[in-house]
DNA sequence: GCATGTCAAGTTGTG
DNA sequence: CACAACTTGACATGC
C-alpha cells in the first residue's frame, strides 16, 4: 500500500498556522509577549488537530508539522518554555490528543527543520543553533509523537567527505531523543543518495529519498536501486520508508527545474513505487488538491 | 480594506 | 554582486 503524506499547510481546507516574528515582539513587555505566544501555539496544536482528522477524513497517512509551530521558541531574545505560556496545560493537552489520534488512525508525524540548520558547518555558532534547534524540535516530536526530524547534511564547502565527517561528529552532540527520530535526505545542490546511504548505515538512521533532488543532481545511481537500497535500510530498523516527490514548476526542458509545481504529473511518478510499502511526501504547492488529484490520475 | 515591506538562522547557483 | 531557491507565506504597518 502507498500511503500519501501531505506538508505543512493547505490550499482549499480552511487550517491555517500563525506565526510571529521576533522583531514584533521585542516591542512588546515580556508578559505581553508569552501572552500573544500562547495564543498562537494553542491555536496552532488545534490546527495540526484538525489537519489529522482532515487526514483521517481523506485516507491521508501522513502530516509535516510546520517547523515554527511554537514560533521563536529557540530565539535568543525572545525564546521561551512551554511552561512559560499562560495557557501551557491546554497546550500541552492538546498536543497528548494529536498523540493519541495519530497512534488510533495510524497517521504518521514527521518535521523537517529548515536550511538554517546545518551540522556539518565548521562555524561553531551554527552548529550550536542547529543543536538547539533540534532539540526543541526533538521535544515537540514527543509531545505530539512524531516519529521523523528530517534534514539535510547543508554545505558541503567544497569538500563533502571532510563535510559528512563534522556531520557525523556533531551528530552525536544530540540527546537521544533526537537521535532516534532524525533522518537524512538527499538534496538538490550537495549531496545525493550514493553520498548519504553510507553515511547513514553508519550512523545507524533512516535515509528519505527525495526523488525530485535526486533527478535534480543525480548521481548514476538508478531510481529504482536508489528506492530499493533506501528500503532496505529503513527495514533494518522496521519502519515504513519515506519517500518525496514533486514535479518542476517548468517542466524538465526549460530553465530552472527545481522550484515546485501546483500539481505533481503522473509520469513524474515512477513506475518502481507501485507495489511498494512507503509513505511519500506530495511537495506540490496545491497541497492536499494536489494529493487528491495524484490519487485520480494513478488510478488509486 | 488593501497593498506593501518585513521577517532568526545558511548555503548554493543563477542571472 | 544581488537575488532566488529551499518543506512553506503570514503578519504588521501604513495608506
Amino acid at each position: 500500500m502507498l500511503r500519501f503524506g501531505l506538508c505543512c499547510i493547505f490550499k482549499d481546507q480552511p487550517i491555517k498556522f500563525r506565526q510571529t516574528t521576533a522583531t514584533t515582539l521585542r516591542k512588546l513587555p515580556r508578559q505581553d509577549q508569552l501572552y500573544k505566544l500562547s495564543e498562537i501555539c494553542l491555536a496552532n496544536t488545534q490546527s495540526v488537530k484538525k489537519a489529522l482528522q482532515f487526514s483521517a477524513d481523506n485516507g491521508i497517512g501522513a502530516f509535516r508539522i510546520p517547523t515554527p509551530l511554537f514560533p521563536r521558541y529557540t530565539h535568543s531574545e525572545v525564546g521561551y518554555t512551554l511552561d512559560d505560556l499562560p495557557a501551557a496545560d491546554e497546550i500541552k493537552n492538546e498536543c497528548a490528543k494529536i498523540k493519541s489520534f495519530r497512534e488510533n488512525k495510524d497517521i504518521r508525524l514527521s518535521l523537517h527543520p529548515d536550511q538554517f540548520n546545518v551540522l556539518s558547518s565548521f562555524r561553531e555558532e551554527v552548529v550550536k543553533n542547529t543543536v538547539n534547534e533540534l532539540e526543541y524540535q526533538g521535544i515537540l516530536a514527543e509531545l505530539v509523537g512524531a516519529e521523523i526530524i528530517n534534514v539535510h547534511v547543508g554545505g558541503s564547502y567544497g569538500n563533502k567527505p571532510e563535510s559528512l565527517d563534522r556531520m557525523a561528529r556533531n551528530f552525536h552532540l544530540l540527546s537521544e531523543r533526537v537521535r532516534l527520530r532524525l533522518t537524512l535526505e538527499n538534496d538538490d545542490v550537495s549531496y545525493t543518495p550514493s553520498d548519504l546511504l553510507p553515511v547513514c548505515d553508519e550512523l545507524g538512521i533512516p535515509f528519505v529519498y527525495d526523488i525530485h533532488h535526486h533527478r535534480c543532481l543525480p548521481d548514476g545511481m538508478s531510481e529504482q536501486e536508489t528506492s530499493g537500497k533506501c528500503v532496505s535500510l529503513w527495514q533494518k530498523f522496521g519502519r515504513e520508508p519515506y519517500f518525496h516527490i514533486s514535479s518542476p514548476r517548468n517542466g524538465w526542458q526549460q530553465g530552472n527545474p527545481r522550484p515546485h509545481a501546483d500539481y505533481i504529473d503522473p509520469q513524474d511518478f515512477p513506475p518502481c513505487w507501485h507495489h511498494l510499502n512507503v509513505t511519500i511526501d506530495i511537495e506540490a504547492k496545491a497541497k492536499e488538491l494536489a494529493v487528491f488529484q495524484l490519487r485520480v490520475d494513478l488510478g488509486l
